[in-house]
DNA sequence: ACGTCAAAAAAGATGCATCAAGTATCTTAT
DNA sequence: ATAAGATACTTGATGCATCTTTTTTGACGT
């Protein structure tokens, strides 16, 4: 999962700045959570340089935000916001999907079928984890199929800011939540461009409701304390 | 230019990043020119952690990389990864035109007809670094009239990664790289989404066509030294 | 001349001390 | 008991020392 793909020379400041990418992707931080970079430093083992590091780099990614210049934060998400990265999504997933559609080999194709068939039984077993982390698997496979890093990166960061509110929404979601990847996969199997974007984009839209739902109804700047 | 959507607490880390980021969008490293951290701290007159910070950004951004663990350079561009940013500018560019078409007020259009008059003048009197600048301030406003500053982000770190390429492209292109821009300028006077988007489209395409070239005869990994 | 290898210099990574600014706590006067 | 002010603590920013690895360089042999 925490592939990057550009240089990273396993620096310990990388070494975190993954560990904490995971953890904002898998929603195991909550918005308004704050962090403390001595906090960090203790758990990870290492000075506080390395965390300063990858804190920055989050930082850069608005993946976290400086409430005021020492209260380091988990953001909260307006729903414009929420809206405008949908709308990114439709356009860059689309073109990831259709580019995939020309390219997709047979065993693209049964790699997408296996994390789907995990991930169904993912959410039969009511394994919000497992479910997040392969719905997302499914979706990054697409531009990596396509053979585009530069669009993996950009949804990847995007990904990043949506990871802290989506946590509950798959359970409450359950199958429907993937139910728009079988068309995903059987437009790349026709070598269909044109459906395969149109279901990328069913998928982001209908799927993606509960989490939508879950932001307007949040609050939009969140309580103090965790 | 240098308008950063978020936080940034004028700390030196942001100063130098903002510096920095500049330098790359005017063209000011070259494809291949290292980057010593102690060089710019003198230059800076500060210490190097702030200048390690705003490099770690930057280097998160992709706007340089590690050639090694010790060799901090900008990179060459592939022609594979060109194609690709000009793929995602399309849509991504696209979907900015469409949107401020909808929403562009007559003081909106006045501002992009001055800036698109004075890219004239500058283009004119050979004024490359002002030509570059106000052809990306253009670019910028559209996300910016959409009100969409996820986009404009994503759009400004693409155009991080390309400033080091695009360097002389603008003198030899001449009036022809913003020819394309009075369309989207009479599409947004007109409301006509459908008919910006075109227009910006072919402005990446068209426009950016001396990039392309220039970037295909090049070096893929550019030779040492500067 | 050219290539090889070793010593010296360079350079980023890490850790840590200090600073400044904000926060919480405690004291004290009303 | 409450509120205002002072004190101590928290915490990120900055600077700097040190460590390790890389890069450079120059001497040496072919």
């Amino acid at each position: 999962m925490a592939e990057f793909t550009t240089l990273e020379h396993e620096n310990l400041n990388s070494v975190v700045y993954a560990a904490l990418c995971d953890a904002l992707m898998q929603g195991r931080f909550q918005p308004g959570d704050r962090l403390k970079i001595r906090d960090l430093a203790e758990q990870f083992g290492t000075s506080v340089t390395p965390i300063r590091d990858a804190i920055l780099r989050l930082a850069n990614d608005e993946a976290i935000t400086f409430r005021s210049p020492r209260d380091i934060r988990i953001p909260g998400m307006a729903e414009s916001r929420y809206r405008e990265i949908r709308a990114i999504r439709i356009r860059l997933e689309g073109l990831a999907a259709e580019t995939a559609a020309q390219v997709a080999t047979s065993a693209n194709i049964r790699a997408l079928e296996a994390i789907l068939r995990e991930n169904e039984q993912a959410i039969d077993a009511g394994d919000r984890l497992k479910g997040t982390q392969l719905n997302q698997a499914f979706h990054f496979m697409l531009p990596q199929i396509a053979g585009l890093p530069v669009l993996n990166n950009i949804l990847r960061r995007l990904w990043l800011q949506m990871g802290p509110h989506i946590s509950d929404a798959y359970i409450e979601g359950g199958r429907a939540m993937i139910d728009h990847h079988y068309p995903v996969i059987e437009a790349l199997k026709r070598h269909d461009p044109a459906a395969a974007s149109m279901a990328i984009v069913d998928d982001i839209l209908l799927g993606g409701k509960p989490i939508l739902e879950r932001i307007v109804h949040g609050e939009e700047r969140p309580a103090r304390r965790a």
